[in-house]
DNA sequence: TCAGGGACCGCAACCGATTGCGCCGAATCT
DNA sequence: AGATTCGGCGCAATCGGTTGCGGTCCCTGA
């Protein structure tokens, strides 16, 4: 069976084209008499009609199309925001088109790119720097952006993601309140803006709960992943220093780790030494020791960006203001921590 | 800066549009001097020309859209396959478009006919019931679909998944060599493949290891989730009936809602019972007891099914046996399993 | 020298939907 | 009754590439 267009249900309904145009789109619905409306729908549906999305964007210039952009789609981080944003986009007309980055700024540039190609008309972006060429790029072209999970600097784009100052203080306050005196935090990179406010936020927590700065100290990993984790954990205990009894990790995926890091240098956690995550990723909670982490309301964080876009889509007058929202976060109490022991570490 | 056109190219290389065309398009090259073309790439670059997609599309009624179906991202199931596949399909031009489902038969169907408005060129779909009305719709509109994870009857369709029977044959065969002799499978649900497959892979290994028929019972979950799993292990433990030492889950959901429901009536994992799931979901290593479970090199089977999507794409003849493969898997032995205790179960 | 044959390239139609412009007929006003 | 307005709808251009067709020019062979 072959498509059929527009010009079929015209014909069906003795009308122009275009009449059928205007008949189907509400906008310009009030156009057309009430009785054609029908006479248009009615054929549309008995035909099966479906409006080759091609064409109209390219006339339109507006494809419905949304850009998400996440670094690397495995990582159980993700896949909530993108649902979250998917459920939202999908309800107003809007489709996803996914693309993973791999952790590549290259391979990012040329998907963006080819994105653009294809005409979206904004993007949902989580991958984004500190300090990151490509978004600037993207504004000057005029292309609506919105971030999520990472912001960047200057605060030029509409943002939304979990409130880590929050998380972090609570996860200091909890270990500090078990009498925690001496805690590490294993910061993830500090080219994007969650390692860096994690990090900003534990010293500042540490300041407030009365640690005194050999008390708490900050190793930052080359990346979110156990891999990085577990290398800064032995290099924390190799390196000695001032004893510790807690940590407190960038994300889950470097608590994992560390976990490691511990175990094999025989510490055991909780009752050698505490740690704390961040994200509260799937099945932690299962794992041994159960991960005491913050929790992110991940899903409605990618629909609130999916909200964010679509307003700035909708209302093509540009907003000179961003709208930036922090999502509140609570602290998932686990096995992992515990009241502090003696302290104790690595000396040389 | 407004995005520049072919036109545009054509005029900086002084030739005509269509010229210009032909000149970018490495098809037809060979109708353009050598000369001509040179002049035209070169224009191209410099103005940094990005083809109109849509355009493209429409006119050549090839859109290089190709649709993913899930049926929920969030499990950490499909985000390697989506990756795989988008590795793969991206490096040929073609772009991803996510769909995720939500388990809902009816958003499915819309989202796949938006698609199909979109105008993809095919789908790699990952949800296949057993018997699937969509599919046969989409065959019948000639629609390329490459099945991913779970088939469906009938052998129509390309596909590529683990190999469910080897890897259950495995599972059982590890768990009679450790001395059981009473064996429960939690099956996933009978509308999908691998909820058949796995069953009836269950029973054929069970005869073959010589387990009789009171001693491989089957009891079948409503999804693939913790929840289900765990109910379905509750039933089988107040109904009481042969001890069981031991559960082979439909997959490794079912297989932590079974430990559950185990721990729950005071059952010890793995010196009561041995549990054995399927998938190896990340992290199910690092739980307590850390899973024993069979696993599917996911990432490849997207890779793969992209690459046979795009075989189809490219020969559009129709090949009239579609090419099944099913990966090998492993049998990934963990702390979930152990020796056979004396048979144990719930005595009414 | 002239017919025949390529190689190259321009022309214009086309993909399918949207929309500014303007026509027509009927209702309203004076 | 004639002028005027307005609702409803048709016409045709347009979005940006692609491609069948045919024209021009040059080269080859007789």
């Amino acid at each position: 069976m072959a498509k059929v267009k527009l010009a079929d249900v015209a014909r069906a309904a003795k009308v122009h084209p275009g009449t059928a145009s205007r008949a189907l789109n509400p906008g310009q619905r009030g156009q057309v008499s009430a009785d054609t409306v029908q006479r248009v729908v009615r054929a549309a549906e008995r035909l099966g009609y479906v409006p080759n999305a091609q064409a109209r964007a390219l006339r339109t210039s507006r494809s419905h199309l949304v850009g998400i952009v996440v670094p690397d789609i495995t990582n159980p981080l993700f896949p909530p925001i993108v649902r979250g944003a998917e459920h939202v986009l999908t309800a107003v007309g809007y489709t996803v088109l996914l693309t993973d980055t791999d952790n590549d700024r290259d391979r990012e540039r040329r998907q963006i790119e080819s994105l653009l190609g294809r005409g979206v008309d904004g993007f949902i972006i989580a991958t984004a720097l500190w300090d990151d060429p490509l978004l600037t790029d993207l504004a000057e072209e005029g292309v609506p952006v919105v971030l999520t999970n990472r912001c960047a600097s200057g605060g030029r784009w509409p943002y939304v993601a979990g409130d880590d100052q929050a998380g972090v203080r609570l996860s200091v306050q909890h270990l500090t309140s078990l009498g925690h005196t001496s805690i590490v935090h294993l910061a993830g990179p500090q080219v994007v803006s969650t390692g860096r406010e994690r990090a900003r936020a534990f010293r500042a927590a540490a300041k407030e709960f009365g640690l005194t700065n050999g008390d708490a100290r900050v190793s930052v990993c080359q990346s979110y992943s156990e891999a990085d984790g577990r290398s800064a954990m032995e290099k924390v205990l190799a390196k000695g220093g001032a004893p510790f009894t807690a940590v407190v990790a960038g994300n889950d995926l470097i608590a994992l780790g560390a976990l490691d890091a511990l175990a094999a240098a025989g510490l055991d956690c909780p009752s050698d030494v505490s740690v704390v995550g961040f994200n509260d990723m799937p099945f932690v909670g299962r794992i041994q020791p159960a991960l005491t982490t913050v929790r992110l309301p991940l899903q409605r964080m990618g629909a609130l960006a999916a909200d964010l876009l679509i307003n700035e889509l909708d209302n093509d007058e540009k907003q000179d203001a961003p709208t930036r929202t922090l999502l509140g976060v609570d602290l998932v109490v686990r096995g992992s921590t515990a009241v502090a022991a003696r302290p104790r570490g690595r000396r040389r």
